[in-house]
DNA sequence: TTGAAAGCGCTAACAA
DNA sequence: TTGTTAGCGCTTTCAA
């Protein structure tokens, strides 16, 4: 069986609070007798159970996080980053990182309620929120400690890290005007999350502005994947009139509408142009690489987590709620247009 | 505060022990009690205090995966299905999932150490072997449950699932050859991973019965990101007699081929075949889409997640090595070399 | 069919 | 500076 500070206590003739106090470095503990102790536990290859730290001191030192996805196969690489970024803050912190997979639905807000009721976890992030975000209204009824990458609808009264949308398209939108495009289209993602509204207000205003409407037959709706982007384009580029540009919310679905379009024998960037959103690793790298709006997923990652440490720890934020400017990448995806 | 089956005890007028039988639904509790007592838990809105109950089970009811990762911008559309398959199977069993991500190297092996020596986790699966693997190296010293996804160099004396890369890329070179290509280069993986070992091995033995042997000139090594991928095709492209197709050994970096091979004004399925592994989502909408050998990631978490859940009940394995046969997914990346 | 009591490993009042 | 004692919430002998 594993070693305890009980077995401890037995080697060194002292009882099991001294143990405890020295290993602790607390500094009510004679120095000798606190090296004595460190030694002996070395010796003896001992470490805590944390099973029982965490029961005394009823924390689980753990964050949580619940992945909504869409399907089994699900495959972003925009979470696996932003999972890299909250998983290296948290253990920073000397915290563990709990993660499930759910899609959005009742089972989802099932695994909140376990793991909240279960004490689970110390706190939560909640990424992807929705327009009416049920996770975050139950979390707000019960007061679990959360933070989330993005806003709801309504009102904001929890800590938050959020890509201001609305400004990323309108990068978007002004360079495809620069280049002379008219005649945009659009592949949105699900109305129901919120970062959609912000980005799909973003760019139907501003090409208001710019005197190039948003026209509502152009307006297509994907999921967010490789595919939805594929069919999306595909089906826009049928039209008669087809768009010179095509914007979507996510690199991914971008990607599938770059193909869609070669595959249609268009050259990408002068035939037609293509932006994304997120800067994944892959943008950089595609043929040709893309256009898009930078979100450092990783640093949001990095910046949720850390903030929702403060919080456990009852430490002040500086800033409970940050919304980020964002910088549009201009690569080879958008050209001015020949029409 | 919570509810405790104290209160719900004090509540129902009986002791802590028969609320806790009836809880647990054991048979040694009058039916009637049993149902008062379950009623009023509900009631009460009792949820178990799943700290206690581990500590006092010694049971974490929690699996863990340590992600290996190459720097902080780690995006892999492999993981983060992998993930969801492991998740899911684990949350079907009660389990909860703990998950890291370290570079491979001496903190990855210390969160090994902390994970293990801590009791954090009631046991661990291990992906992306190595082919001397520190990792399984510790966790088969100290007896620590696992399963991994990939098998080691030397003796494989613990539960595993992999595919056979052997297989798989006899399937491409078989392809290839028949196509007509001779002269044919690869972009490996890092040597020190077991795969890229069975992946390699497999190529040029095929290619060598084959009669078309792979030159050492044309056998590049990229580190599975699309980024590496581009740079590796964009030298051998450099070549005054460049191959007529590139065998990557992971879909990401055939990715970056294409798109190096595209920049380089090249038709990709026609002036060069570009093939991949992995068969990951974007395969089937990229442009070309790619030719790739399947590999069933979301089942292979499934079954990792499955078998080691067997294992921590003291179950039966009806397989404990399962070595998987790929198929090739022929798509357009990949046509008759015209020279 | 029920209850009393012990104990899991640790921390923290409080006392000495 | 150290020890005594209690207790976190739960499960599980053992006895009634």
């Amino acid at each position: 069986m594993a070693v305890t500070i009980k077995d401890i206590a037995k080697r060194v003739g002292l009882s099991v609070t001294t143990v405890s106090r020295a290993l602790n470095d607390y500094d009510d503990v004679n120095a000798d007798t606190k090296a004595l102790i460190q030694q002996t536990a070395t010796e003896m290859g001992y470490t805590p159970n944390s099973l029982a730290q965490r029961f005394q001191k009823r924390k689980t030192d753990t964050i949580g996080l619940i992945i909504p996805t869409f399907g089994p196969r699900f495959s972003d690489p925009f979470f696996s980053e932003l999972l890299a970024g909250i998983g290296n803050k948290a253990a920073d912190h000397g915290y563990d990182l709990l993660v499930s997979t759910r899609p959005p639905g009742a089972a989802e807000l099932s695994a909140y309620h376990q793991i909240v009721q279960g004490h689970r976890v110390d706190g939560l992030v909640v990424v992807r929120t929705r327009r009416h975000d049920d996770r975050i209204d139950y979390l707000r009824s019960v007061q679990f400690p959360f933070v989330s990458f993005g806003r709801v609808e309504g009102e904001l009264d929890f800590p938050f890290v959020d890509e201001d949308g609305v400004v990323g398209m309108k990068l978007i939108a002004d360079h495809l005007v620069e280049l002379g495009h008219r005649h945009i289209a659009c592949i949105a993602s699900p109305p129901e999350l919120m970062f959609s509204q912000y980005r799909l207000d973003g760019l139907r205003s501003r090409l208001k502005e710019l005197n190039a409407p948003l026209d509502p037959n152009l307006v297509r709706v994907g999921d967010l994947t490789q595919r939805s982007g594929y069919e999306q384009a595909k089906d826009l580029l049928k039209d008669p009139h087809p768009p010179t540009a095509v914007v979507a919310f996510n690199d991914l679905m971008a990607f599938g509408a770059m193909s869609a379009a070669q595959n249609s024998g268009l050259v990408v960037g002068s035939d037609i142009s293509v932006t994304g959103f997120d800067n994944t690793p892959m943008a950089a790298h595609s043929h040709p690489p893309l256009t898009t709006v930078d979100q450092p997923i990783y640093q949001i990652g990095n910046m949720v987590c850390e903030m929702l440490a403060k919080c456990l720890n009852n430490e002040d934020l500086e800033a409970r709620q940050v919304l980020l400017k964002p910088d549009l990448n201009i690569r080879q995806s958008t050209g001015r247009t020949t029409n």
